[in-house]
DNA sequence: AGCTCTTTCA
């Protein structure tokens, strides 16, 4: 009877402390609240096993308890009510259902955590993909419940190479339907013929196939990709009051496997109404690991007071969160610089909250104290640093400008017997290009391959970026080559900014225009966009170099595909036409002028009449002449006999 | 029963 007072007490305690516990609270200093982390030990020791050994039976009286005053001293303390019929199905072990949706996901998750270790990728058109789902004899069990539908996962191979027709739509209202019409448009899409061969733009359909085919995006990637899209679309289509009627979730592990591919869809709204729906109907009790998850969704999401409610909610049933949810929660916290309101714990740092932490301190802008908990770490050898801590305190020194520092800590990273990854290399790349150094970056980049460590797309876009915003113009095209010779897409803009800094190079380095030139007819004939800007430039710079046939269609082009050329890429053009003596397309330019109601000026004028002086053409100049005036200019050049 | 931390430009 005492006992359960006093328990009684300790959770309300707990309670109330849970809720002391301030997120974005300014008002203790930031080095203390880091301190406390490891100092506070003590403090929530006793919550902390409090929170691991409460029977389950505190918690659910624990609300009545509070409406109706104290046990009655005569009543013994309670003892743990029968079990619920869904407390009795949580113990059944291995039910099918889980098994099943675990042989789904656990190879989604290990491709995608890129351990790939013990599970064989299966080859597209090896019949052993197909064995694991036909030889379970679980799946036939619920082959025909409605949850079959609902994750229903179409296997690769049907998908890509069954010439055969995909199975009927069966009368189910769920989601059948839509995945057979998925795999009839696949397997039309990749019977089709090749639409390269035809001018037309290549149609969604294609697009989608050439993801598929296309080795760098990896076909085992992309048919997870879609598996999950398929699942999450599943869950979707299926309305929660018939999964709990027909009892699909009958133990919180199912639904917790649920929840866990719902995180790795990024799918946490999905994943927060379906636990809010299924707590509040009673069918099952959230346990550790559903919290777990819950916590995720909303630091997923960046809803920190939505986390602090899980938290609470979570402390209030009588769970603690773990290390690893612990650390997703301090990382929440961290990215968004909120690093004074960090809650007490009774847990010691691992070396992962260190990292978030000093994520924070270098987010604030605090790299000196960032480096000086680096030191301490290294000094005190309670938790090892890893290349997660050396990267986040590298990338905070680059972020004030100070790359020499970083390649010290790269070196004393080495020192130590760590192994700097792409990750710490592109930090310091950020940095040099940042100072202007983007020569250095280049140099390290060649030592880095040397350490067989592969670059990555964010290493070349950040030299190139850097080389392109210093004028390395040439060490740039090198970078942008071997970027594209190891399958590395270039983002839009960058080439853009790559095919404008190659014209205004060309303007002092002839030899630099074709290579700008056949970048840009490149971009055209690909599918990324083009800037207006890119298209003047170039034009202009095919006029100074003397091309300007080319000039005039790139610049019919333009104005084809409905741009708006400035009036001096125009002039530039005409003047370049007129200079070569081709009056004639250089009075096609001017009527594109006048077609397009633009406003002209002398200068679109001036070269015309002259050269058409020059030929003896003096109606021609004097019909020129006149179509200027009557636009209200007036050019310096007069028509001559 | 699950799993945590690091990176570019615009």
């Amino acid at each position: 009877m005492e006992e359960a007072k006093k328990a009684i007490k300790e959770v309300v305690e707990a309670k109330n402390q849970v809720q002391m516990w301030k997120f974005g609270d300014d008002k203790s200093s930031l080095l203390d609240q880091f301190e406390r982390l490891s100092v506070d030990l003590q403090l929530n020791q006793a919550m902390l096993r409090r929170s691991l050994s409460e029977p389950m039976y505190i918690r659910s009286e624990f609300p009545l308890l509070l409406t109706q005053g104290p046990p009655e001293p005569s009543r013994p303390p309670p003892p743990p009510p029968p079990s619920p019929p869904h407390l009795v199905a949580k113990k059944r072990r291995g039910s099918g259902f889980n098994k099943v949706l675990k042989k789904m996901i656990k190879p989604i998750l290990r491709r995608m955590s890129g351990k790939k270790k013990d599970f064989p990728i299966p080859e597209a058109k090896d019949p052993r993909f197909w064995k694991t789902f036909s030889r379970s004899k679980e799946l036939q069990r619920i082959i025909h419940g409605p949850l079959y539908d609902a994750f229903f996962i179409p296997n690769p191979c049907t998908v890509f190479h069954s010439p055969s027709p995909p199975p009927p739509p069966s009368p189910s209202p769920f989601s059948r339907t839509q995945y057979s019409g998925k795999l009839l448009f696949l397997a039309a899409s990749s019977s089709a013929t090749n639409p390269t061969t035809t001018h037309q733009k290549p149609s969604k359909d294609y697009i989608l196939q050439s993801e598929f085919e296309n080795p760098n995006l990896g076909f085992d990637d992309t048919a997870s990709r879609l598996q999950v899209q398929n699942f999450i679309d599943g869950i979707k289509a299926l309305p929660l009051k018939k999964k709990e009627k027909d009892g699909c979730f009958q133990t919180v592990s199912e639904f917790n496997s649920l929840l866990m591919a719902l995180v790795i869809a990024e799918e946490p709204d999905i994943a927060l109404s379906l636990f809010d729906e299924i707590s509040s109907a009673h069918w099952l009790v959230p346990d550790s690991v559903t919290f777990s998850f819950l916590l995720r969704c909303y630091c997923g999401e960046y809803d920190l007071d939505g986390a602090r409610g899980g938290l609470i909610h979570m402390v209030e049933n009588g769970f603690y969160p773990d290390p690893a949810t612990f650390t997703v929660l301090v990382n929440s916290l961290c990215k968004r610089g909120k690093l004074r309101g960090l809650w007490r714990v009774g847990l010691k740092p691992t070396i992962q909250i260190y990292n978030c932490l000093l994520k924070g301190l270098c987010y604030v802008g605090r790299v000196e104290v960032a480096y000086d908990i680096l030191m301490r770490i290294k000094k005190k050898n309670e938790v090892k640093p890893d290349i997660y801590t050396f990267s986040a305190v590298m990338d905070g020194f680059c972020k004030v400008g100070r790359s020499d520092e970083v390649m010290e800590l790269l070196d004393e990273a080495m020192e130590i017997g760590l192994i700097p990854d792409v990750v710490s290399f592109n930090a310091l790349f950020h940095g040099y290009c940042k100072e202007g150094r983007p020569m250095e970056g280049l140099n390290v980049s060649k030592k880095m391959k040397e350490m067989n460590c592969i670059p990555d797309c964010i290493t070349y876009s950040s030299l190139l970026h850097g080389l392109l915003k210093w004028r390395k113009i040439r060490n740039a095209i090198r970078v942008y080559e071997e970027m594209v010779e190891n399958g590395f897409e270039v983002e839009e803009r960058l080439m853009n900014n790559l095919v404008r800094g190659l014209c205004r190079r060309s303007w002092k380095e002839k030899n630099i225009l074709e290579d700008a030139h056949q970048l840009f007819k490149r971009m055209r004939s690909g599918h990324s966009g083009i800037d207006a800007s890119t298209y003047g430039l170039m034009i202009q710079s095919l006029c100074m170099g003397k091309k300007v046939d080319e000039a005039l269609v790139s610049l019919q082009g333009m104005v084809r595909t409905g741009y708006s050329p400035w009036i001096v890429t125009f002039n530039n053009v005409i003047q370049g036409l007129c200079v070569e003596g081709k009056v004639f397309d250089a009075l096609l330019v001017l009527s594109i002028m006048y077609e397009g109601g633009r406003a002209t000026s002398r200068v679109s004028h001036n070269p015309v009449i002259h050269e058409l002086n020059r030929q003896g053409t003096f109606l021609g100049a004097c019909s020129v002449y006149s179509a200027a005036l009557k636009r209200g200019v007036i050019p310096n050049k007069i028509p001559k006999q």
